[in-house]
DNA sequence: GCCGTTTTCGGCCCGACTGTTTTCAGTCG
């Protein structure tokens, strides 16, 4: 193989998608056409979305870029460019006219494009050092379009621009809507209230809460609202609309609406974006008008109680939110193929569990009986192997004894099996931690990657296709090992992994652990395309840690799993019959 | 910059709120 294929495959989608955001960016501050602009991020999405890497489809002769919906002959060129180069002149040219450090600025609450560019322009601010002076010298009330009273709002958001606020997990999110929705459901004039945006579309990080209420009396909403504990301020108070920030930085976004916008109000609030957009275009082609009072023909409201009735009045299917970022669910709903998305109660084994043997909380007699009360037929004891020191992880001898007090417990124990597993690490040097006669003797073993995690790709690729081609082998554990807001995912060929998973009937982990959470969703579809089985496990460190699945499956149906699609939905007979055992 | 059975130009989703305005631009979602 010549070098420059080696090159191609290093360029991953998502840093063409972050190039093409940057791009976004520079030209949203130099006041460029808004839709080309659109473009850009459009692109950004479809090419993160991928379920292959931009440049295996570059290199394939039959295929090309622009079949792709919003890559044209201009985008499709700078990929192959980002590809083959690793590098855009159109990017480097825009930074000789604005410097990176300027779209800091753009961090600050309320300072979008057009003032950043003021002050960059007129006052020749770069960072948010010299707009913190400009401001304190009065410099920037003076300015056309802003007053004293915005440049307060500059100096107080300058701070919030500067500590780069990670957004939460989604189970973090999770915990604060269960609080908020407890508070507001004691306020008397609420008829419905429904938590809709990022966090109902169960992306794995949300970024603000937004909930919609539908009321008669909005003030007391509002002041309801006002009242909840850790509230810190409000930022914004209208007729229907109202935001507050909460003492840890976070936001709530209030809309109020009337009972027959309340359906159209969900869905406009719940999103994506990306998913609107493509609606009410769809609305437009019909002679009808889109927004978040219901489906309008001329001035007549024919749909907006229901979500499933403003759906229905396009011809469309009620959409999971999880599907709604304009991925596939329009090509889906257009062949009335909208798949049956995985939930919780599908779920009958858990694969991955520790105890107190290693790293758990837990002994082993604990967890079986909790996984037991959760209704789980089959779960399996998959502590570390020995190269784990820190965790005190096992060595044959140790392991084969865990093997033995299982086997006790199977026969004392009724209506769950419980399988004799281990996590296996994938040394630095390729080899797996244990001998193969003792994994031979595993019902369940489970890879993983804890150490040597910042090898070059062909180094780490070739460690997870060793395991996988190993005969003893059946899954592996957190496949790109991120850590979400902490730590970037190891530098590997997923696809290269994909393939080789589905050549030798091996699983690959979605980890439910919510910030893990690793095959993410776009990995999952991939996955799927590949024809690879998903298994989805807790990684439980302790009893409730089994709670954490329905994470996990948060993430699967984003990444439009169905029952089928997922291993551990069936029985543990028929699943040892789908990996070949 | 993308797109196309009203096609190769002229469209491109829609509305709330605020501050600086004196009818609206900018920001946000």
């Amino acid at each position: 193989m010549e070098p420059a294929q080696c090159d191609q495959h290093s360029v991953t989608n998502a840093q063409i998608a972050d190039t093409f955001d940057q791009i976004a960016d520079l030209l949203e501050f130099e006041g460029a056409n808004p839709f080309r602009i659109r473009a850009y991020r459009n692109g950004s999405r479809v090419v993160r979305d991928l379920t292959e890497s931009a440049a295996t489809i570059i290199a394939d002769p039959n295929r090309d870029l622009t079949q792709l919906e919003g890559i044209g002959k201009d985008l499709a060129e700078k990929v192959a460019t980002l590809v083959r180069t690793g590098g855009l002149p159109m990017l480097t040219e825009l930074l000789e006219r604005v410097p990176e450090s300027v779209l800091a600025l753009l961090r600050i609450p309320h300072l979008g494009p057009k003032k950043a560019a003021a002050l960059f322009h007129q006052l020749h601010i770069q960072t948010l050092d010299q707009l913190r002076a400009a401001c304190e010298a009065g410099e920037v009330q003076r300015l056309k379009g802003f007053g004293a009273k915005s440049e307060q709002d500059i100096l107080k958001g300058i701070p919030q621009a500067a500590q780069a606020a990670d957004r939460l997990y989604w189970a973090q999110a999770d915990e604060i809507a269960a609080e908020l929705l407890a508070h507001m459901k004691t306020c008397p004039e609420i008829h419905q209230i429904q938590m809709a945006g990022s966090y109902r579309r169960g992306r794995e990080t949300v970024h603000d809460l937004d909930v919609l209420v539908d009321a008669t009396h909005v003030a007391a909403v509002m002041d309801h609202l006002g009242a909840f504990s850790g509230v810190r301020e409000v930022i914004v108070r209208g007729e229907t609309k109202m935001a507050v920030r909460l003492q840890r930085g976070f936001q709530i976004d209030l809309r109020v609406v009337p009972a027959e916008s309340f359906g159209a109000a969900l869905q406009h609030f719940t999103g994506s974006k990306a998913h609107n957009i493509v609606l009410r275009g769809m609305a437009k082609d019909r002679g009808l008008k889109i927004n978040e009072y219901g489906v309008f023909r001329g001035r007549k409201r024919i749909a907006g109680r229901t979500e499933e009735e403003v759906y229905a009045a396009l011809d469309l299917p009620w959409f999971p939110p999880e599907l709604r970022e304009n991925r596939e669910e329009f090509n889906w709903a257009a062949k009335g193929k909208l798949p049956a998305l995985i939930e919780l109660t599908d779920i009958r084994g858990d694969l991955h569990m520790h105890t107190t043997e290693t790293d758990g909380k837990n002994t082993l007699e604990e967890m079986v009986a909790a996984a037991r009360q959760r209704g789980l037929k089959y779960i399996a004891i998959t502590d570390h192997s020995k190269r784990v020191t820190m965790a005190n992880g096992l060595d044959a001898k140790r392991l084969r004894k865990q093997w033995k007090a299982i086997d006790r417990l199977n026969q004392q124990v009724q209506g769950i099996r419980v399988l004799k597993g281990i996590e296996l690490d994938i040394l630095e040097d390729g080899r797996l931690d244990l001998p193969d006669d003792v994994l031979a003797e595993a019902d369940w073993v489970v890879c993983s990657i804890h150490y040597g995690q910042n090898q070059p790709r062909e180094k780490i690729t070739e460690r997870l296709l060793g395991a996988i081609e190993h005969p003893n082998t059946s899954a592996i554990a957190h496949p790109t090992g991120r850590l979400i807001n902490r730590r970037q995912p190891y530098d590997v060929d997923l696809e290269a992994v994909m393939r080789a998973a589905a050549k030798h009937k091996k699983l690959l982990e979605l980890n439910a652990n919510p910030m893990r959470l690793d095959l993410d969703d776009v990995a999952c579809a991939a996955a799927k395309a590949h024809g690879v089985y998903v298994v989805l496990g807790t990684d439980a460190h302790s009893a409730h840690d089994l709670d954490k699945m329905r994470y996990g499956i948060l993430q699967a149906r984003r990444g439009g799993l169905t029952k089928a699609d997922v291993a551990n939905t069936r029985t543990w007979p028929q699943m040892k019959k789908l990996i070949g055992r």
